[in-house]
DNA sequence: ACTGAAAACCCGTTCGC
DNA sequence: GCGAACGGGTTTTCAGT
């Protein structure tokens, strides 16, 4: 993992559809050394996937919402279900477990306020919850998945 | 924007790394009008990009941190500057302007807590934030960027 | 207008150097 | 890491529905 894999790795995060043979202009490599790289970061786990990135507007997803969560139980079968009850859901684009007062933090994209509310009582009803506190986007100013290599 | 567009985009935002032929053939088309309408798709910006995600770990970003801020400034001006300065540092993936009590809401990535120390200090050294507050990720337990196609 | 088959071209991949 | 060569995928055209 050298310079010239860094390079590779902060074109390719974005735009992955550029031929293989503009990456390695770009890097000033010709295209076969340049696609053992791009080979080798995706065999070792680096790369972790290519994906379309899609514009929720467009698709009717015009809310963006950050939940912090508490849970009573701390069981780690209760947890082991939690957590896959809510990674289950098409809605969470994002789900941690955190460090200190609060429990989890999801990120959820829905249509609207409607939306929100039906996927909120699902959430509630199914799992008993302490404490849950949703805070509302008005506005996304950056969103990236690109890493600072 | 039909059916079959969405059964595109919903294979497309799991991997988008696929030949056409094998997306038509998933779709149960030939591969010519499937790429014809994965073109469309892109032309009319519903897929946003095309990108390579990468793993945080194998390049050593190990902590993911959300941050709520309250500034205390609110004049378009001052507005305008602090979005800009923010989206320009690149431990910031996401960056949303809120509803309700807090003001800001980012998502960093960092290497170590060392590391998110020195955001830290950059971000409100250069900027007069009335409340700031971070929560610590233990654990990513989901991570997409796939929408409910 | 949209589909599917075929053809041309370009790219990804593998080789020897 | 380079350049050439091979195979296959991408992209376009065209006729048919």
């Amino acid at each position: 993992m050298d310079d010239t894999d860094r390079r590779i790795l902060r074109i390719l995060q974005a735009d992955c559809s550029a031929p293989v043979s503009e990456v390695a202009r770009q890097v000033g490599l010709s295209a076969s050394p340049c696609w053992k790289r791009i080979n080798r970061l995706q065999e070792s786990g680096v790369i972790r996937e290519q994906v379309a990135v899609l514009e929720p507007e467009a698709l009717g997803y015009g809310l963006t919402v950050f939940m912090s969560i508490s849970t009573g139980e701390h069981s780690g079968e209760w947890l082991r279900n939690f957590a896959e009850f809510v990674s289950a859901m098409p809605e969470v684009q994002e789900f941690h477990r955190m460090a200190g007062e609060i429990d989890y933090m999801l990120k959820v994209v829905v249509a609207d306020m409607k939306a929100f509310d039906a996927f909120y009582k699902r959430l509630v009803d199914t799992t008993p919850l302490t404490e849950v506190t949703s805070r509302f986007s008005m506005e996304t100013i950056k969103q990236t998945t690109a890493l600072p290599v």
